[in-house]
This record gives C-alpha cells, structure tokens and sequence, in this order.
RNA sequence: GGGCGAGUGGCGGAAUGGCAGACGCUCUGGACUUAAAAUCCAGUGGUCCACACGGACUGUGGGGGUUCGAAUCCCCCCUCGCCCA
C-alpha cells in the first residue's frame, strides 16, 4: 500500500485559510516597534459584480508579496475595502431598478468570499467601506477642510457634461472626446459646479515626482505630462482705438513676438462680446460663437480639423513695434489652455500657419534656422524650431534661444508683459448630479450666502428613499426633507447642495483611514498613520497613472499643510500590473463581439443579405482579437469555475507564471493544466515518504558528507533560494522564480533515493541523501508558500514541521554552497559553438586556454592555418578566432 | 506629428553583450490499462546529410553597422500597444 493520500485541494485549502484567519496571520499590529513596518496596497476595487481572472493577478500579486515581507519578518498590514460610491452603481440600479445600496452590498459580498477562495488573506478588521456614513463623513471633513483652505470653490463653468450619465466630467474622465465610463461622446454644458483649486498645488506635484525613486518612469511621465507645465511670457496687447483695454496672450516663443501678424481669442473669451458689441462684425463673431459652442474642444481642436474663424473688426498693437494687426476668433483657440488669446506668428507655428493660409493672412519670418535661409514668400511649412533672431529690432541676429528670456526681460523692463508660467492641469471638478454619492456638505442661506455645514453635524446623510433615474439634476433636488434645511449660521430657512463629491475624493485617503479604521472623533489619529504610511508597496492598473494617484498626491499635500499629516507623498513604491487579455470574437458582419461562447458556431443573431450566417470561430465569418476582459467583448473567465476544477493554488500559479507581471498577458485556458500537474507532482513526493520523515535527519545539511547526485542537487537548491530572492525582491518576476523551482524539483526528482522501508533504522536516521532531500523539500515549500500558501503549508506539516510555515522565516542562501567546483565551458570558433570543455572555477587563463585549444573539437576544425586570437571570459566562454577565417 | 514600450518555435514565455528557445502548454511515440482518462518515460525551431551514432547550414519583424562574439548596443524602415498633441 503506498503511503499517499491524493491532493485534495479545496479539502485543504478552506482548512488553512481557516487556520490563518483564527491564528490571525494577517492581523497587523499598530505601533509595533519591535519589527520594521510594511504597508501592502493593493488598489480597493469598485463593486461591480463579480471578479474574473484578470481582476485575480492585483490581489495575488499583493498576496505574495505581503506573505513573503511576513516571512522576512516584517509587521505586515495589508487591507481591503471597497469604493463603493459613484457612478456604475447608480447606473445599474437604473437599468435593473435596485437600490445601489443593495447591489453594492450584494456585490461586496460576492466579491469578498471570491477574494477569500483565492488564499487572498488581508486583515479584515480595518475593512472600508466608502458608502457607509462613518466613512464619508470624512470625506465630507475633507471637503470642508478644502474649502476653509480656499482650495474649493463654486462657479458657473462650462463642463464636460455627458449626456448618458447625465454629469459633469473632469477632464481626466474625458478620452478620445468620450465618456470614460460609458464611450458617449461628451458635450459642453454651462452648470454652477464645485471645483478644488489643485493648479495651486501643480508646481509641487511636479517637483515632488521627482522624489518617487520607485515608481514606474512612465507613470511619472504622465503625471508629469498630465501637470503640463510651460514656461513662456504674459504679453499685453492694447486694442487699437480703445488703448485702455488690452488682451494679454501666453507664449512659450517671446522670441518670435516680431512675427505677430494677427492675433486670435478663443470663441468662449469672456471678453469677446464686450469687444465687439455694436461693431459691423458683431453678428458674425455671435454666430461663430454659437457654432463653435457646439463643438466640443477636442475635435474643434484636433490637427486633422480645418482651422476656421472670423475678423472682429478690431485690431491690436504689437508692444515692441506699435505695428497694427487684426483681431480674429477662432476655433484652435481655447480657454483651457494660457489665457484664451494667442498671438499668431504662422511662419513659426504651424497652427498659425494654416490659418493664415485659409484666410490670406500675412506671414513674416523672424526666425532663421542654421542650414538654411526662409524667406517670407513661399514658404510651406512653418519653422518651429530655434535658429537665430531677424527682422526683430534689437534682438535682430540674437540666438533665439536666448531669445526667449531676452525678450522676457525686456517686456518686463518696459511692461508691456511679464515671465509666466503656465499649466495644462486644470481645477478639479468634483460636483457630480448623481445621487450615488457622498452630498457636499455645503447650504445655501439667502442671507448668509455658502455656508459649510459644522464639523459636528457631519455626515450630511445620504438619504435612502430617492427617485434616481436621470433627469439632467440631481436626484436629492427632488427630497424635499433633504433639500430643506436653516442655516447654520443664523438659523433662516436654508437650502442643501443637491449635488454629490466626485468618487474620486472617496479613494483618495481610503489608504489613510486604514491606519485607523475605526477612529471616530477624527479621520484618523495622526500618530497612526505616521506610524504605518506612506504605503511601502501600491499594486494597481496603470489606468489610475494619473487620475487617482495625482489626486491622491493633491489631497495628502493638503491635508499635511494642514497639519494632520507628517509626510506629503503618500505612495513610496507604486507597481503597475498588466492586464490579462483573452481572444474574443467579433462577428463579421454584424461587428459585434460574440458575447456568449456556446454561440460560436452556431447562427448569428444578425442576418447578412444572402441570410443568416454562421460564426465559426476558426473561419472567416468571426475575426479573433485580443481584447481586455469584459462582459461586452464575451471573453471573461471566472475563476469561481477554475478554483472549482483546480483549487486556488493552481490558479494563483499560473496567473504568476503567465509573464512577467508588468506586461498584458493573454489567458490560455490550456495553460492551467500544467500548474496543476506540477503541484500534484509535489504533493506526491512529499506525502510518499510521509510515514518516514521522523526517521530522517532533519538538521542542517552537511555538503561534505554528500555524494556527487546529492551535493549537485543541494548546490542548485541554494541557486534557486538566491534565483527566487531576488527575482521577488528586485524585478517581481515572479514566473522566472516559480520557474526556477520547478527546476530544481525535476532535479530532486531525478535523484535516485533508496527505497525507506528497506533500509534499517541506524542508516536511513545517518542518511546524508535523505537528510539533504528534507530540507531542499522543506526549502522548496518556502519559496513556494508565498505564491502557493495552502499546499505550501500542508506539506510543510505532512514534512513533520509545525505551521505556520510563514513563521519559519524565508530560506538564507549560501553562497559558499552555491558555487561551483567546475564550470562547463563552452568553446567557439569564430563565433560558433563547437564544442564544451570542463575547467576548475576560477581556473588560470593559460589553463583555460591549453584546455580550449587540446579539445577535440578545436582540433577537428583547425586542422590547417594558425590561430589569429582566443578570447577568454572566465568561467563564461572561449571564443578562437582562426588566422585566415572566412574563406569567402 | 512627438514621446515611450513591444515584436523570439504551433502557443504563453526564458535569456539584456557570451551555448537562443529555460519553465510550461500543444503535438508525436512508448509504458501502464480489457479500454479510456489520469499518470510515467522519451522526443518536439526550420532545412538538409546520415541505417545509425552523429553532423552541416539556418534561425529572435526587415535592412545596415559596431564587436572575437548581438535577440540584447547603434542607425534606418515596417507592424502593434500606450501616453501626449
């Protein structure tokens, strides 16, 4: 009878989640002092549903990382919780008619026992939830301290407005002209809306990416880019007959202020119509403005869109010159950006350029390039680049490099402008009509004007009963109980802010609150979160580069200046993962993905001319793509189906081993199988010598008293402890570690052990062989126990230790007994391998190369003609290149 | 248009100046079985030579370069992805 039991994985693995929970494995301890900290983060997702297998790597990924810092010995915390206001739930209340409170719940049940099934362990005690009263309330604080800062403020302000969510967007939620969340395109509406003033905070957030050393470089770049920052001049033009008003533009090119030919103000210019009011050209420049209001900013601005305006009747005058030029809207200029009025020079802005050309506007070159010489006729293009300065009155011959602060300077000397710099991030709108959300906690009071709400009748609770369905305002407009209030200040009859905060302000201090999650007279004691923050690890989707994170930034800048914080960044090291992709199929004719698997091959619902078609997955009526996982594109996994077949171990496995994390991977349902056999592979050498192992050694190892099988394998085990230590600490490569073991398992497999049962007591209890195969066993289950925890810590009891294996600690390599005594070197001639000699580490070079030379090999292929050079990298290579090679 | 990243067997991927294809999947052959599944063993980039042991050539999107040696570094081009316009 053999000694095996079979691997029974969902037997096992809800025995030790279980254990780990009672044992409270993942029970961060506050203020523990005795044991360095560390903060694992992995982003809290929305509750949208259900998880798939492309949600699973973030929270594996985080698993194994906060395990293996728990091995290494630190107090390890790591939370969860749930975003659970905003939009997607309000969302899908209107289509199914379910309170979002209810789906949210529903989902945040779901999503939690999926997250469990996975072996995913956080410290459930500081749970968040950021719909529940005891969490907004300070979110809400968070919106008064704001405001008292003068960082919140209100007013009319055109908005991205999306006409299927019935909101405002910020910019940041804007793509491609699209809802980020719904793919509508996105219209300009005018609204009385809520901002932060985080432009005031856009140098620091600039300045301070600098200090993330370990945050991706192209993460940084966005934000960077994201944040915009242009230095340039503020230059004033007076309008010629009225010399008391002036336009002042920005530009980045004070260098070209000569080449002024015209100057354009933005449709939406607040001083436009006061400009031209009552002049011949007023009704042309209002019907231009209504047209363009219909536009939206990005395709009105786009490259590929023909550049179009009209003349005011005005002109303006150039300061440096007095010259005369004309005053145009148009529609590439935008208030968003500067001061909403260029000065146009088409000879060196391309922009510029093509409007001049559409309406025959002069075009004066003041910028000569090196190579070449431009003049003012027929030139094609404009020259954007520098060069040296012409036609520009002192500065004529100046490198226009210099140019640009020369010529600042000298507006600033007579001023007629200033230095400025300026910002392509934009206030942060946080007003949302939407009811699922945390209310403002601001009222309206006819005397008193805004008037936040005090800090001690916080929360501003959300009430539950409200007809939600999309209207174009918000839904508590319409609760009256909500809406009617006094004032707190003088007590008169009052109104509520019907609008709700933006969901982003939630999400931006959740990984404050769990450092003191049940806190109630404060947000959090600062203490605490001096004591567990910054976050020594964020895991989450490069998605959130810039919305999230930046805002995140902003508000912990904030409330640091404010004196509840003891630091200003709040993410030391951040790791954004890949998504996991999946082939979907998009049916031919109807262009629709197939959404349900058992319909490929069978008729599309859609019909083509000749008649209903059918999609074959493999012939040309569907076309595979790799997409992101989603409901919509019919190529989700659940993983409630794969832990079902596999159990969570595989699972976990194969997710790690896909590639490297940081990159998409595609899921290939076949890849699972592989996982799973080397897992029952594993169990099956343990658990077949079960009943022995209190027979055998089980001390340190003693290299000497191995044979040659032995100690080759005991060597490779301490390569493999140092391959997969680093591979965690340094790259996250996580597949080449899990990869790495599975080598040295089919090594330890290869090993010829003797049969226990055969062998007398006294011998198997001295056996070196069994001593060592112990503990590269016991070593193995530790490399793995943070990827595969269940089975890692079965076997590692099965193997006669005491759980938790992650109280054991984390294997120490040696690296005296990870050298080799002999090296195999493999020798080329002329570049190609020919042959392999065997040297001693280390050994001379005279060595290597008589050893080279004298190998068979070498004398085969150079039977005639010298030898011209050998080169010889240690314990590496050796490279001989013949006299007279290449015969050609 | 600019910036960044990627392109390697039938597939996912290893190797970041030193033996290309680790580790898996797939497939093929064999063992076990009444049979199948599972499991185990062997093979598996391509072309060619060889009964065989073996061996030759070729091969990392395409073209050029640097180097004793290039998937890796440099230049040009193509394709895809992301960010910014």
């Amino acid at each position: 009878m053999p000694d095996t039991t079979p691997y029974e994985a969902h037997k096992l693995e809800s025995y030790w989640r279980r254990y780990w929970r009672e044992e409270g494995l993942f029970a961060a301890k506050d203020l523990e002092d005795e044991k360095q900290k560390f903060y694992c983060l992995v982003m809290f997702p929305y509750p949208s549903g259900k998880l798939h297998v492309g949600h699973g790597r973030n929270y594996i990924m985080g698993d194994v990382v906060a395990r293996y810092k728990l091995m290494k010995g630190y107090n390890v915390m790591s939370p969860m919780g749930w975003d659970a206001f905003g939009l997607p739930a309000e969302n899908a209340a209107i289509k199914n008619g379910v309170h979002p409170a209810k789906s949210v719940a529903r989902n945040i049940k779901t999503m939690k026992r999926q997250i469990m099934s996975l072996g995913v362990e956080y410290d459930w005690n500081r749970e968040i939830n950021t719909s529940r009263p005891e969490y907004y309330k300070w979110t809400q604080w968070i919106f008064l301290k704001l405001y008292r800062a003068g960082l919140a403020y209100r007013t009319d302000s055109p908005v991205n407005w999306c006409p299927d969510c019935q909101t405002g967007l910020a910019n940041e939620e804007v793509k491609d002209n699209l809802c980020e969340r719904c793919d509508t395109p996105v219209v300009e509406k005018d609204l009385p809306q809520w901002f932060f003033r985080i432009t005031d905070y856009a140098e620091r957030l600039l300045k301070d990416i600098e200090t993330l050393d370990h945050w991706p470089g192209r993460v940084k770049k966005m934000q960077q880019e994201w944040i915009g920052r242009s230095e340039g001049a503020l230059i004033n033009f007076s309008l010629a007959g009225e010399e008391d008003k002036t336009i002042s533009c920005f530009t980045t090119r004070p260098d070209t202020l000569w080449g002024v030919t015209y100057m354009c103000m933005a449709p939406e210019h607040p001083d436009l119509p006061g400009i031209v009011r009552g002049g011949e050209e007023e009704e042309s420049v209002l019907d231009f403005i209504a047209e363009t209001g219909r536009q939206d900013i990005l395709s009105r601005t786009s490259d590929e869109v023909d550049k179009r305006g009209v003349f005011t009747g005005h002109y303006v005058i150039n300061p440096v010159n007095g010259e005369k030029v004309p005053l145009w809207v148009a529609n590439y200029v935008v208030m968003e950006y500067g001061t909403g009025a260029v000065m146009a020079v088409p000879a060196h802005d391309q922009r510029d350029f093509e409007f001049a050309e559409n309406y025959g506007l002069p075009v004066k070159v003041v910028i000569q390039p090196k190579d070449e010489k431009l003049s003012s006729e027929p030139i094609e293009r404009a020259f954007e680049g520098h060069g040296t300065m012409c036609e520009s009155g002192p500065f004529s011959g100046t490198p226009s490099v210099e140019g640009v602060h020369k010529v600042t300077e000298y507006l600033e000397e007579n001023t007629w402008g200033e230095s400025d710099v300026s910002y392509r991030l934009r206030d942060w709108l946080v007003s949302r009509q939407r009811y699922w959300g945390a209310p403002i906690p601001i009222v309206y009071c006819p005397d008193c004007g805004v008037v936040p709400v005090p800090e001690d009748s916080l929360p501003v609770e959300l009430p539950a009963d409200v007809d939600f369905s999309p209207s174009g305002e918000s839904p508590l407009a319409g609760v009256e109980e909500f809406v009617n209030t006094t004032c707190p200040e003088c007590g008169a009859d009052a109104r509520r802010e019907t609008d709700t905060i933006a969901q982003w302000l939630c999400s931006c201090w959740y990984f404050l609150r769990f450092a003191d999650p049940s806190a109630r007279d404060v947000p959090f004691r600062r203490e605490l979160v001096d004591y567990w923050l910054p976050v020594d690890q964020y895991i989450g989707g490069i998605e959130h580069a810039v919305l999230h994170l930046l805002y995140s930034r902003f508000i912990v800048k904030v409330l640091h200046d404010e004196g509840f914080l003891g630091f200003a960044e709040p993410f030391k090291a951040l790791f954004t993962q890949g998504m996991i992709l999946k082939n979907s199929y998009l049916c031919n004719y109807c262009f629709r993905f197939v959404t349900d698997d058992s319909a490929v091959n069978e008729p599309c619902r859609c019909h083509t001319e000749s008649g209903p078609h059918t999609r074959i997955k493999e012939g040309v009526d569907v076309t595979p793509k790799l997409e992101k996982m989603s409901k919509s594109k019919g190529n989700v996994v659940g993983f409630d189906e794969v832990i079902e077949q596999y159990g969570a171990d595989t699972l976990r496995m194969y997710t790690l081993a896909i590639g490297p994390p940081e990159k998409d991977a595609e899921w290939q349902e076949g890849g699972l199988i592989g996982y799973h056999r080397f897992l029952n592979r594993l169990w099956s050498m343990v658990v077949s010598y079960e009943k022995h192992y209190e027979r055998v050694p089980a001390g340190a190892v003693n290299p000497q008293n191995l044979d040659a099988e032995a100690l080759r394998v005991y060597r490779r085990m301490h390569q493999v402890i140092r391959k997969v230590t680093e591979d965690i600490e340094e790259s996250w490569h996580f597949n080449t570690a899990i990869a790495s073991v599975m080598e040295l398992f089919n090594e330890l497999g290869a090993l010829s052990l003797p049969e226990p049962l055969l062998q007398p007591e006294a011998e198997l209890k001295a056996s070196a062989t069994f001593n060592m195969f112990r503990c590269c066993i016991g070593n193995m289950l530790r490399l793995l126990a943070p990827f595969v925890p269940h089975i890692c810590e079965e076997l590692w009891v099965r193997l006669g230790n005491s759980p938790s294996i992650f109280a054991h600690g984390w294997p120490e390599y040696d690296e005296e007994a990870a050298m080799e005594e002999t090296v195999e070197m493999p020798v080329q001639i002329d570049g190609k391998v020919r042959g392999h000699i065997t040297v001693e580490r280390d050994a001379a070079e005279e060595t290597v190369r008589s050893a080279a030379l004298s190998s068979e090999a070498v004398q085969k292929h150079i039977s005639q003609g010298g030898i011209r050079k050998v080169v010889i990298v240690p314990n590496k290579i050796v490279n001989i290149v013949p006299e007279q090679n290449r015969a050609k």
